[in-house]
DNA sequence: TCCAAGACTTGCCCCTATGTCT
DNA sequence: AGACATAGGGGCAAGTCTTGGA
């Protein structure tokens, strides 16, 4: 259906392949230069065969093609007046000025009590451990555990007593308390299961005592490594268990490409500034149904009931800042939010934007490589790959064999048959290396009036393309810019790394607009677009294939600080609140099921209980031209040991290739289960043999509507958030109450196994704060010895260059000992949370996971400047959590 | 019922701008 | 002013989940 953008026929691109002669206008980006270290420690200096050096650093300017303005009417409706390019086009403002809230709120439960969990190991990756316990100070209850795994961390353990830091331990609660009273039956439902465990099942165990700390997600981190596993094929045995996903919520999608068709010829945009929130006349009235369902069910959490008391100085705060925002982005915007997107049909009713924007061609620089000592010369295409290699010398990809193997491959077929380059251990690659590496450093000289030149350049080539019109408002686009060419880097042990990722034409691109929208020029004269389609249930701009597998797809979405990303956000944490209301039905079912008949059912039962317990994902099947990973169903006998009497040891490679190793107690019933699962498999193959995460999904939404195995993810975490915020938060000092803030945000961070590289410098940012703090010691020791003679009449020690010092009253002496102790602490502190957060990434689950309402109100609630916990990002993505009521619960 | 296509979310790392310290 | 540290944002890989169609 989709139609035909362009009449043009391609046959005249001379786009990329033909770089070469190729009078095209572009220039290759320079995104191949950018290095990415597997593994930043082990970096090495480029090894001696493969010498090389860097590409050019494309950034040229892509010559925009003229882009004229949008025809686009502002909508009368909009909220605010935009200012200068705004385009009189409402934008949707990220945050709403007026922060008012809602006195509607339930006080909600806060029978959600659970305690704490965890224990596992990691192996996080460290190289500083060392210095950690030279300092000596790195631990404090659960935060200072870097060499363990990042779930171990979680306990509440660790029998250090805070080597003289006095970091006001913020919530050490949550933690690591016990949680000794026995709430009533229910109370614990909505905490995350591990939470509970020890209450319902005291595994006997004699390991620890499941205690406060395991109860939550047990989660944990390790190092990144990669390993290979085999698949086992399985052989997926049904189970009658779920009858077409039954849920009545979960179903009801795109009904594929709508309205693609062939008029599209573009016409004069009219965007029509009327519908936004509430508006569903376009909504078929099956969808309304289910979203009026849909609201009274949230209704009574959502809704907030405008009142108007403004909270404090954080509003004030939040104010201010949105109207920064604002300013910077030059444009009004709209406050309210879509309609709900319901189950889906109709995303948008009308869709302006202006495409794509291309990196620049490729710029051949005629630095030679050498091949057996002697240069040689290469065509631009064959330059502009070896250059692609050249500047990864430095990379760990340089040890990985298979990246040099598919490297070698693509290049070789380039260079042809007969080219003097027979093979790649005899490539000297260096000269192209330092070339780039000079380029680089050129780069950085430049003078700060020369990078403000470019960056405006660059901005001014690309606003026309950072915008789209959305329901007559304008809205961010995410990632307009086209994928340059360059090298796979894929993750762990991909088995593509290194292929070549050839360049993006627009003969290779599918755009999304609206029936009406003009059809974006394409930007390389003479090509045109693959395909031009108007289909409003889908939410992308463009897409195309990915050239490394080309059955998947790129797609340009609008940026997360859309309406509509933020609508569907909002869905995701309403549909993770609502398992509050059925977790403990869902737990109670799984349980029984522990023990069932039914292979298939007892495997549904037990990867639940991880799925909920250790906050693991589904774990898809995935294909053997990709990294071998895995998640819950798709362990392997060998991830899981049992270790007697009732504790599991998971080791494996999750997504992106990061480790999870985690040991935790569990139920007798689950240990057993697993014991059986293992029976007489050998260790590759698959734990669930009978599981797929098809049917583990159809089997939780015959529980609750909509649900799958993500949603206990984002539950977790945000019941998790909005408990020890809480239970932590005491009356004090803001910055206290931020550390309880992190402190929360860390434990999460743990649960989901969130890591992060250990930074390079991280050790020796580690001594040399330890070398001040050892020297501030000595200076009181001094500040000591001066105020015993100061007390004597005698006068002060000399300093060090000899000098007399003076006016050294005992007075005197005693603030500067206090000031100094303080400044002591502090860096302790400050030293504390470094190294306890070094491999921990705080970032992914406040994007992803923490619903920023519980964030919001607690903000509120205590007087915290939202400002202080979220960035100008984040403020934007959640401005429709802004108004959110201060007794707001999760 | 199964598979694969399709759409969207999640996740880690790199680079750059900015802030802080010396 | 230069060195260093850090936050933020972009980039893109890698997941999850739904749906259409055989």
């Amino acid at each position: 259906m989709a139609v035909e953008a362009s009449t043009k026929p391609n046959f005249v691109n001379n786009f990329d392949d033909d770089d070469e002669d190729g009078p095209v206008v572009f220039k290759r980006s320079n995104a191949a230069s950018r290095q990415k270290q597997v593994n930043p420690e082990v970096r090495k200096p480029s090894p001696s065969t493969f010498n090389g050096q860097n590409s050019n650093a494309q950034k040229g300017k892509t010559p925009v093609p003229s882009s004229k303005p949008l025809p686009v009417k502002s909508p009368p409706v909009s909220l605010k007046p935009s200012t200068s390019s705004a385009k009189a086009l409402p934008v949707r403002s990220p945050l709403k000025s007026p922060v008012v809230y809602s006195k509607a709120s339930s006080p909600l439960d806060d029978r959600l009590k659970r305690s704490p969990q965890q224990n596992a190991s990691i192996a996080v990756k460290e190289e500083v451990s060392l210095i950690k316990d030279s300092n000596g100070l790195i631990d404090d209850d659960e935060d200072s555990e870097d060499d363990k795994p990042l779930s171990a961390r979680l306990k509440g353990n660790t029998n250090n007593a805070n080597k003289g830091i006095k970091t006001p331990k913020p919530d050490a609660s949550p933690v690591s308390k016990v949680n000794v009273k026995s709430p009533p039956e229910d109370s614990d439902d909505e905490v995350p299961l591990s939470s509970r465990f020890p209450k319902s099942y005291g595994g006997t165990s004699g390991g620890k005592p499941f205690g406060s700390d395991e109860k939550k997600p047990l989660a944990n981190g390790g190092s990144i490594i990669k390993d290979k596993q085999q698949k086992s094929t399985v052989v997926p045995v049904k189970r009658p268990l779920d009858k077409a996903s039954s849920s009545a919520l979960s179903s009801a999608k795109k009904p594929k490409v709508s309205g693609t068709t062939t008029e599209m010829k573009a016409k004069q945009v009219t965007v029509k500034p009327e519908q936004k929130a509430d508006d569903d006349d376009h909504i078929p009235i099956a969808q309304r149904i289910k979203k009026a369902n849909t609201l009274v069910i949230k209704s009574s959490t959502t809704k907030t009931t405008k009142v108007t008391k403004s909270f404090s100085s954080s509003s004030k705060q939040i104010n201010k800042n949105s109207k920064k925002i604002m300013k910077n982005s030059k444009y009004s915007k709209s406050t309210k939010m879509l309609p709900s997107s319901g189950d889906g049909q109709k995303k948008w009713t009308t869709l302006v934007h202006s495409g794509v924007i291309f990196p620049p061609r490729y710029t051949p620089h005629g630095v030679k490589m050498l091949y057996k000592g002697k240069e040689v010369g290469l065509t631009p295409a064959q330059e502009e790959v070896a250059t692609m290699f050249a500047v990864m010398l430095d990379t760990d990809y340089m040890q990985k064999d298979k990246f040099k193997e598919n490297f070698w491959n693509d290049w070789r077929k380039l260079l042809g048959k007969n080219h003097v380059i027979q093979n790649l251990d005899n490539c000297d690659f260096k000269p192209i290396y330092n070339w780039h590496q000079e380029q680089k450093e050129k780069k950085k000289q430049m003078t700060s009036e020369e990078k403000k030149a470019l960056k405006e350049d660059k901005l001014k080539q690309e606003e026309k393309y950072m915008w789209a019109i959305v329901d007559g408002v304008k809205e961010k686009v995410g990632n307009f810019r086209v994928e340059p060419p360059g090298l796979f880097r894929g993750r762990g042990e991909h088995p593509k790394m290194g292929k070549l990722k050839k360049r993006i034409r627009p003969c290779d691109i599918t755009i999304n607009i609206g029936k009406d929208a003009p059809v974006p020029e394409c930007p390389i004269p003479g090509e045109s677009w693959k395909e031009v389609k108007h289909d409003n249930t889908v939410t992308w701009l463009a897409f195309w294939n990915d050239p490394i597998n080309p059955k998947e797809f790129k797609y340009v979405f609008l940026a997360a600080s859309s309406s509509l990303k933020g609508q569907s956000d909002k869905e995701k944490y309403e549909k993770a609140r609502k398992l509050k209301d059925y977790i403990q039905s869902i737990r109670t079912a799984y349980t029984k099921d522990f023990t069932a008949k039914d292979v298939t059912r007892r495997q549904i039962a037990v990867a639940t209980y991880l799925i909920d317990k250790l906050a693991l994902r589904a774990g898809n099947e995935k294909d053997d031209d990709e990294a071998d990973t895995v998640g819950c169903c798709t362990l392997k006998v060998s991830n899981v040991e049992c270790i007697p009497p009732n504790n599991l040891k998971f080791d494996f490679l999750g997504k992106d290739s990061i480790q999870y190793v985690n040991t935790v107690e569990v139920e007798l019933p689950v240990y057993k289960a697993i014991g059986q699962f293992q029976g007489g498999k050998k260790q590759n193959d698959d734990l669930f043999d009978k599981l797929d995460t098809a049917k583990l999904n159809a089997h939780l939404k015959e529980l609750m509507p909509g649900l799958t195995a993500k949603v206990f993810r984002t539950f977790n975490a945000s019941i998790t958030l909005d408990e020890m915020l809480s239970k932590g938060t005491k009356q004090g000092e803001v910055a206290e109450k931020i550390l309880v803030y992190q402190h929360a945000n860390k434990k999460v961070a743990i649960i989901c196994n969130h890591q992060r590289t250990v930074s390079k410098s991280h050790g020796a940012q580690m001594s040399k704060l330890t070398e001040k703090i050892e020297e501030l010691k000595d200076v009181i020791k001094d500040l000591k010895i001066d105020l015993d003679r100061a007390k004597k009449g005698k006068p002060p020690l000399k300093d060090s260059d000899g000098k007399q010092k003076r006016g050294l009253t005992p007075e005197v002496i005693d603030k500067k000992i206090a000031q100094t102790n303080v400044k002591i602490e502090k860096m302790e502190r400050d030293m504390k949370t470094k190294e306890d957060l070094k491999s921990v990434a705080l970032g992914t689950s406040k994007i992803n996971y923490l619903d920023p309402r519980i964030t919001v109100a607690w903000c509120k609630r205590h007087d915290v400047p939202i400002e202080k916990i979220f960035n100008k990002s984040l403020l934007a993505k959640f401005a429709w959590a802004m108004d959110v009521d201060p007794e707001f619960r999760f």
